[in-house]
RNA sequence: GCCGGCGUAGUCCAACGGCAGAGACGACUCCCUUAAGAGGAGUUCAGUGCGGGUUCGAAUCCCGCCGCCGGCACCA
């Protein structure tokens, strides 16, 4: 056999044939999706990624199998559009400029072509003339046109907020950048501060955010986003504070049955009614306390751990359905940010107040009873559904029921009435900080605030700006940029220096990628309504709540105002799991970031393309470990062989089980890749190189041919060579996916088994789609199964087509 | 504490309720090679975290534990 093959053959060289296609493809604009063709549109994005100066191995993770998907769908016959962008604001930049003394728009500018060109490296199929950068004025003055139009709308407004401050760097700390109650940035313990700050009404859409009605997401990131919004039903009920004619405690219950078992009141540190009911005698110790809770560290705050505190402020409310006055109290267990910052505390059937009362001597006094019996006291809470008990007219009534009538009672009494409420807090997008987008208003003593007038955008970030460890934000220091004049009286004005989150960019970047240099609106609405909305969207698992969330919030307040036709941004959703390495995530942020360039050296991009997706399940993530990339490098060299080997063709025509062996593949890899199950697409593949390296004849090269087509979504490079060498026409990525013939996959001979009573006891060869009476024959014909049965009585058989047959027996009696 | 997800060879992972193994890493043997490297052929290894249940039949479905990962967490 060895004479019939081998002649020398060139060796696969990745680095060549990598760089050779590389610049073919940027040459002749393989990437480059017309907005019109013969072909239905189909947009797909993948999240882009922050400059953080490279495309890591966790990068890698996620855009290389998304690349292997757009590349199949073309394959398929779509136009896909597949673009990238830069979300290019952020604080590392920033915390750069202090660090390197670079300035942040240079040093992003560096990471950006970095990374642009990193992408080339891998393969991926991106349309570069639609790229998206989020720090550049064209971009960013949409952030300022979207800010004035939700302003206008009522869903921008300005408030006074408790917010995460860094004491140390003297300013505002986004949530996500609180680490463990810390500053990321200096691990100073983070205190609450109450700042003026500007929000989107995000909670105006509550509800609509809870329903996923027409958009195919994951499970998992629908639940985390549901719990996220939190709703509760219950009621809003308020109750009189004695000796304050007029003032009202209005508090939020979920379980208003429990009513009658409200002993005591307490209200949150921040409560504005502390100050004017706390009693003379007891006014020293509410100050101290309430100060004491607003300089605590969120850390120590939030702990569930320490003790509940609190103290008397010496007012008393009346709980208007048993009529008794009960003390009001303060405890920083209550939050002031939840529900109304007050609630009335059911000692006997909440956890938290059972503990208070306990901690405080107050009263606990069952009201429900899981059977109807009352009992004498309480030694621990009880928070189930059951019977109400010591309660009026209510006595005997069903927890479920009785929720509903207190509720009705308390609105027919004009006290309040059944109610719903949110975890969800509106969206806080100010910060404190340089590098994100101004936001567009002026403050004038005489007019007071003013929005930028729309002619006036964008108001452009100025250059130089004071980049110091001090801290604080250097935007507010340039002089130039804050000093302005009243767009309205023309009188000197300050503008706002606080620029916006950067969730605000990343809230609606998808609408730009079609037309990302069109200057009369933030959209290209002809070009925009050929793509939107994404067809698929695919981006990292850790996203699943705010980012995903704020895109749909603002995708609905634009189309409520007429700017889209449709309220989900992203109809289809798939997020890859995380890369991890020395036991957590890869980001730059936790320093433990793998470079793939030294294995793109050695192995090339496919090599690395393909175990990356070869690791396992997309969907589940995986722990980091580079030595199977061997095994996809001898795999691509097998294939390599294969395909520019010469092998006499004399000794055969088509060969059934290899035309079966291709089919079956073409099925198995075309189902994978539409269910993103790389890994085991990737397996088939590798199971075909094998039969076809011991096949001859024309199946062999047919399937060789077919083998190309399957890996090029992939293997780019390495199936755009071998496409070339072995003749093809034009490019492989132009090519049509290999149809699959269900004819030429069908099994003609099967073994069927036998078991006597769930237990294998032969194996017999059958032709495939044996009918079941004849199967059951066969079975019961068998010498081993006759063996097996040994005298037993046969009580039933199964038959399961083309695979087994089941003898159960029964004993002789 | 609550809500998800996952536990299968030494390792990563496959397996419509139907023969536990597709593929890969590693290890070992052999072939090729002056040697090294790189190839090639083959061998090895688990009864599916634990305990119950449903079923003719369970890795797969159900219940209860244990472990790991993720999300939320004094949310009234």
């Amino acid at each position: 056999m060895t004479s019939e093959v081998k002649k020398k053959t060139e060796r696969y060289s990745p680095q060549a044939v990598e760089a050779k296609w590389q610049k073919r493809w940027s040459s002749s604009g393989l990437h480059e999706t017309p907005n019109v063709s013969d072909k239905p549109n189909f947009y797909f994005v993948t999240m882009y990624p922050y400059p953080s100066g490279e495309l890591h191995v966790g990068h890698w993770y996620a855009m290389a199998p998304s690349d292997a998907a757009a590349r199949f769908l073309r394959m398929r016959g779509h136009n896909v559009l597949f673009p990238m962008g830069f979300d290019a604001f952020g604080l590392p930049a920033e915390n750069a400029a202090i660090k390197r003394k670079m300035h942040p728009a240079a040093w992003t500018e560096k990471n950006m072509a970095h990374m642009r060109d990193q992408f080339r490296m891998m393969g991926a199929s991106i349309d570069w003339r639609r790229e998206v950068v989020t720090c550049y004025p064209e971009y960013y003055r949409w952030n300022q046109w979207i800010f004035l139009k939700f302003l206008e709308k009522g869903l921008a407004y300005r408030a006074n907020a408790p917010v995460n401050w860094c004491p140390k760097d003297q300013t505002v700390l986004a949530n996500e950048q609180v680490i463990a109650g810390r500053c990321e940035r200096c691990e100073t313990p983070v205190v609450k501060r109450d700042l003026e700050q500007w929000f989107f009404r995000i909670t105006d859409y509550a509800d609509e955010l809870l329903r996923y009605d027409g958009i195919d997401w994951p499970e998992r990131v629908r639940v985390m986003q549901t719990n996220w919004i939190g709703r509760s039903e219950g009621a809003e009920i308020s109750f009189a504070v004695d000796g304050h004619a007029g003032e009202r405690i209005k508090f939020f219950t979920t379980r208003p049955d429990t009513i009658y078992g409200a002993t005591f009141m307490v209200l949150a540190p921040e409560h504005p009614l502390v100050a004017k009911i706390t009693t003379v005698d007891h006014r020293a110790a509410v100050d101290t306390y309430v100060t004491r809770a607003r300089n605590m560290a969120e850390i120590e705050r939030t702990s569930t751990e320490r003790k509940r505190t609190g103290v008397e402020t010496g007012a008393f409310a009346r709980n208007e359905f048993t009529g008794e006055r009960i003390p009001i109290w303060v405890g920083d267990y209550v939050l002031s940010t939840y529900g109304t910052g007050a609630i009335m505390a059911v000692p006997a059937h909440d956890e938290r107040d059972f503990d208070f009362a306990n901690r405080h001597r107050l009263e606990i006094r069952e009201v429900i009873s899981p059977d109807g019996a009352e009992q004498p006291s309480m030694s621990a809470p009880y928070v189930g559904e059951g019977v109400m008990v010591r309660s009026g007219p209510f006595n005997g009534t069903r927890t479920e029921a009785g929720r509903r009538a207190v509720a009705e009672e308390a609105k027919r009494r004009g006290i309040g009435g059944p109610s719903v409420i949110y975890r969800l807090r509106d969206w806080l997008i100010s910060r404190q900080r340089y590098w994100g987008t101004p936001i567009p208003i002026i403050y004038c003593d005489d007019c007071g605030v003013v929005p930028v007038p729309e002619k006036d955008l964008p108001v452009v970030l100025p250059r130089d700006a004071p980049f110091t460890v001090e801290g604080g934000n250097p935007l507010a220091k340039v002089e130039s940029f804050v000093r302005t004049t009243c767009p309205r009286c023309g009188k000197p004005a300050r503008r706002e220096t606080d620029t916006m989150d950067t969730f605000v960019d990343s809230s609606w970047y998808v609408y730009r990628y079609p037309d990302p240099k069109y200057d009369r609106l933030f959209m290209n609405a002809e070009v925009g309504r050929k793509w939107l909305p994404v067809a698929r969207y695919t981006g990292g698992i850790e996203h699943a709540i705010l980012h995903l969330l704020y895109a749909r919030f603002v995708a609905k307040a634009l189309r409520d105002m007429g700017y889209l036709w449709f309220g989900e941004p992203f109809k289809h959703l798939r997020n890859q799991g995380n890369i991890v390495f020395g036991g957590r995530k890869m980001s730059k942020s936790r320093g433990n970031v793998q470079a793939p360039d030294e294995y793109v050296a050695r192995y090339g991009a496919d090599s690395l393309r393909l175990f990356l997706m070869f690791m396992g399940p997309w969907t589940d993530g995986s722990d980091w470990d580079a030595a199977g990339i061997e095994g996809t490098y001898r795999f691509l060299n097998r294939v390599w062989s294969l395909g520019i080997e010469k092998v006499d063709e004399a000794s055969g025509g088509r060969d059934e089980a290899v035309d079966r062996a291709v089919h079956r593949t073409i099925q198995k890899v075309t189902a994978d890749l539409e269910g993103y199950h790389f890994n085991t697409a990737i397996a088939a593949m590798m199971e075909l190189s094998t039969t076809l390296s011991r096949a001859r004849g024309t199946s062999r090269e047919y399937g060789i041919d077919t083998l190309v087509l399957l890996l090029a979504p992939f293997a780019p490079h390495f199936a755009e060579e071998l496409w070339e060498r072995r003749g093809g026409r034009g490019s492989v990525h132009q090519q049509s996916w290999p149809a699959f013939d269900p004819a030429l996959a069908a099994v003609k001979e099967i073994t069927l088994v036998v078991q006597v009573d769930g237990k294998v006891r032969d194996r017999i060869p059958a032709a495939a789609g044996l009918p079941q009476a004849q199967a059951q024959e066969m079975a019961l014909a068998s010498p081993r199964a006759k063996a097996a049965l040994d005298g037993r009585i046969v009580d039933r058989v199964v038959v399961v087509q083309d695979r087994l047959v089941n003898i159960v027996t029964k004993q002789r009696s």
